[in-house]
DNA sequence: CTAACTGCAAATCGTTTGCGAGCAA
DNA sequence: TTGCTCGCAAACGATTTGCAGTTAG
């Protein structure tokens, strides 16, 4: 799995660094989407010693080679979480609109798979786009702020 | 419509400004999704004075009020589009993640709908959630990025 | 009349950048 | 060696806030 990685930082012309590579961790440990600060402070409960900059250019980079998603859950700062490919773990996000909070659900994602897949097709080739993801995002009121 | 937009005021506490119809009325002749910035520069080219400020406080609320979508391309900024009820109208996006640019589609919203339609009632039900809208976002690289 | 609204300027805060020093290959 | 990475501090830019004057109902 590490080796995996390693041809994909060499496929980037980048280079596995223990900084790197905490990262990845702290995100298969938590298993949960994280924002900069976060990961930041995790590092650093680690007593791992790094720059915020430092996290946030990690963070970019893992994004760009497809290691992490970025989300938006319109609170005003970036989430990330683990890119995985297997249908199985697919999941998207219902926010709450008033206190923020983003809950992951991965109901019906099996028939969404199909639907979803073509219209991926669909609207790669009408609008010449070659699409790699989606994300699907539902609003509303959580319990407590209802 | 205008009525039915003061009734909406009336219930938020809120006031029918001539600022706010101007908002309103762009978004109506506009009918695309446009940042904070974009409103503001609309609007004094209509020759209006007004703070930046004012415009986002106008975004905010009229997204609470449920009168436009607020909507994340990942570039940093905060869009919105006009919220339209009828599943007609309805659409998502379509965006590239190097040049930011969104497309609008509505491809095959007739069965996205059914299908997410029973998605939010299972959704709402299990995690106590009201919902109130969704987004669906595609991601990819546009013909000029490719 | 009075609470909601406004423009202005200053403040906030998530994120980015410049730089010299430090590592990975 | 070479150039990718790092931490630090400063810069940046979108959005928010405090405030005193203005306006809708």
């Amino acid at each position: 799995m590490k080796a995996e990685w390693k041809k994909q930082f060499n496929r980037f012309n980048k280079r596995m660094t223990p900084c790197r590579q905490a990262i990845i961790d702290i995100f298969e440990e938590k298993r949960k989407h994280l924002s900069a600060e976060e990961v930041y402070i995790l590092l650093r409960k680690k007593r791992r010693k790094v720059g915020m900059a430092t996290v946030y250019r990690n963070l970019d980079l893992l994004s760009q080679m497809g290691l992490l998603h970025r989300l938006n859950f319109g609170d005003g700062k970036e989430h990330y979480e683990m890119a995985r490919i297997s249908p199985a773990k697919h999941h998207h996000h219902l926010v709450c609109t008033r206190c923020g909070k983003a809950v992951d659900y991965s109901e019906l994602v099996g028939e969404e798979h199909e639907f979803l897949n073509r219209l991926e097709k669909k609207l790669g080739d009408k609008y010449d786009f070659s699409i790699q993801s989606h994300q699907i995002y539902f609003y509303g009121l959580c319990k407590d702020c209802r």
